[in-house]
DNA sequence: GACATGTTTGCACAAATACGCAAATATAGG
DNA sequence: CCTATATTTGCGTATTTGTGCAAACATGTC
């Protein structure tokens, strides 16, 4: 895995993992149509100008789709793309990668590799 | 979804959304057997006090397990428990649920709910 | 143009966070 | 007991981050 790829995936995360932004893409998984930020907003008691910035913030990470419709934007999720970069994390964190082995990565310190 | 889970999950995030910390879980990751603080801390370049107190810090998320053997500690990761709550979350956010629409959430605007 | 509505931005501020270093602690082994 | 090794903790610091408020912007409507 590319170092880019993992700094990226720790943007991911991070981007996730602040609660009014979970709170923020939960309350977006309820929605079939996209939603303006006024209507979001109040799924975390936050400023609508905070309910932009974590949208904004969740966008430039992948995890919402922003599109504009006069003076509002509607956002919603990117179910798929971001479905599948946590299920990668998870099965190379379950060790089911059914990759080639990576040869000589920085080895542990005994020889210690899967 | 239980609001404690969620912010137990958004922690859980967190602790994983952070360049370093997100490093050692790789690190850990190809590793067979659990390894000291030591060892893990030359894969991200910091200081052994830091890679300890990041470890701790993954372990209060259930992300690690720690195992004493005489002066040293030997982290192993939780695989499974990681990857599946990840792959729920991945799960909720794709639509894939398969629950039934907890009723009367908190509605969106324009009742815009699934 | 005037006004309402939704969004963004600038600013200030408090809290959290990551970090290195040095000291303290724990424990194995002579 | 003394020493070496591994870990934790206290401290100081620089940076990041989440937040609210007010002002600026953008755009639809009358």
């Amino acid at each position: 895995m590319a170092l880019d790829d993992r700094e990226e995936l720790a943007r991911l995360l991070k981007a996730l993992g602040e609660y009014n932004r979970l709170s923020l893409v939960y309350e977006l998984c309820g929605c079939e149509k996209p939603e303006n930020a006024m209507c979001l907003c109040e799924c975390c008691s936050v400023d609508a100008s905070v309910a932009s910035r974590h949208l904004k913030a969740l966008a430039q990470e992948g995890v919402v789709q922003i599109e504009r419709r006069g003076r509002e934007r509607l956002y919603s999720l990117n179910r798929q793309q971001v479905a599948s970069r946590l299920r990668a994390l998870a099965d190379q964190i379950e060790g089911n990668t059914a990759l080639q082995p990576e040869p000589a990565l920085t080895e542990c310190c005994e020889g210690n590799r899967a």
